[in-house]
DNA sequence: AGGGTTGATTAGACCGGTCGTCTAGTTTCT
DNA sequence: AGAAACTAGACGACCGGTCTAATCAACCCT
């Protein structure tokens, strides 16, 4: 009784994820993310309350996974702690110059969405911390295993996400991995000192 | 003949600049921001030929006022380019923690207008190109006169504007200035060591 | 100087698509 | 077999951007 009922709510969600990350929130139509997914109208309303409601679930989803991978790679036991940050931010460049379409909901999303709806914002404030302290714990361990020199690790962790959302919405603009590369070689300028 | 054309077409796009500011571009309609201007709706494809095509002509007008205003304070004699950096910087902070409403279109409309129109997207990248070349120059003349450390004035340029970017996005999301504060306290320190 | 012509400007109708609702139907489990 | 969960998709009210037809202002020419 539940597996049906979650499996076409997560297929929406996802369904939704790939368009709207793609076209933003605002200007994609309830209609064309449930008939890519197959899903018809009337099933929507049964698994979320609204558009907004649907939003926020779908940040929540994207946040789950992102943490998820996040600790499977920051977990890695074979790797010291400076090496789990820079296959960190390698991936991040990696995935946004593979595909044109975002990936990262933050930058995609988070100006639109701020001010528009509070539920969501909310979730992107709280997915962004966990985010930002995760990488502080994970440069603690660096410092305490000499791996990364002795930083302010909850003040680096939140500069260097900083650094790299803002790469992220240059490359968008222009298309380009450039910027992403030059944050990269910053990071590693800054946590090789 | 022209002075009213102008001023009509100049009222629509700031009105329109406050409305986007806050609401983005696809959740606002003309309506909302003609009747607010009290431009009747008519009139609008007088002047634009689309909405497309005013959301350029609006990022074209908010470039030309903001690389106007740093030209003046980037020129300000009496000062170091060091001082006028930090100038600049805590400008950006009084004025995003000012307003809860968004000043910085870039941070705005960057990820919701990056693929959904081409033209917006240009001008966003040369308008943020602009803003990365002037701050470069000024941190070679800083550089130079010897108020700021021997950097590579391109690249610092880029990360600093690209951390501030993303430190707005943060301070957005959390409605608090401590990510911009975060974002000036690292700046200062990279800028004067 | 004044009527007619031209172009700038306005008004609002129009079509298509939006979100959200609602009732009828189907499936699934007990 | 019956009850609950879920699906189907038409529907309404509304709002989006666009376009055509009417209005207005300025200028020119006789």
């Amino acid at each position: 009784m539940k597996t049906r009922h979650d499996n076409t709510r997560q297929h929406v969600l996802e369904t939704g994820q790939r368009i709207i990350a793609g076209k933003g929130f605002a200007s994609v139509g309830l209609n064309e993310i449930l008939t890519a997914a197959g899903v018809p109208k009337g099933s929507f309303y049964h698994y979320f309350e609204s558009k907004e409601q649907y939003g926020q679930a779908l940040l929540e989803d994207y946040f789950a996974r992102y943490l998820a991978d996040l600790d499977a790679l920051f977990a890695a036991e074979a790797l010291s702690a400076q090496e789990r940050l820079a296959c960190y931010w390698q991936r991040w460049l990696d995935k946004q110059a593979a595909c044109a379409e975002q990936q990262c909901l933050v930058v995609k999303l988070g100006g639109e969405v701020a001010d528009l709806s509070d539920p969501m914002r909310e979730t992107l404030r709280d997915g962004t911390g966990q985010i930002v302290s995760r990488i502080a714990r994970l440069l603690e361990t660096g410092i305490t295993d000499g791996s990364i020199p002795p930083l302010d690790a909850a003040a680096t962790a939140q500069t260097l996400y900083q650094l790299w959302l803002g790469a992220s919405l240059l490359a968008k603009l222009q298309r380009q991995a450039q910027p992403l590369e030059n944050a990269l070689q910053f990071t590693r300028q800054l946590l090789s000192r």
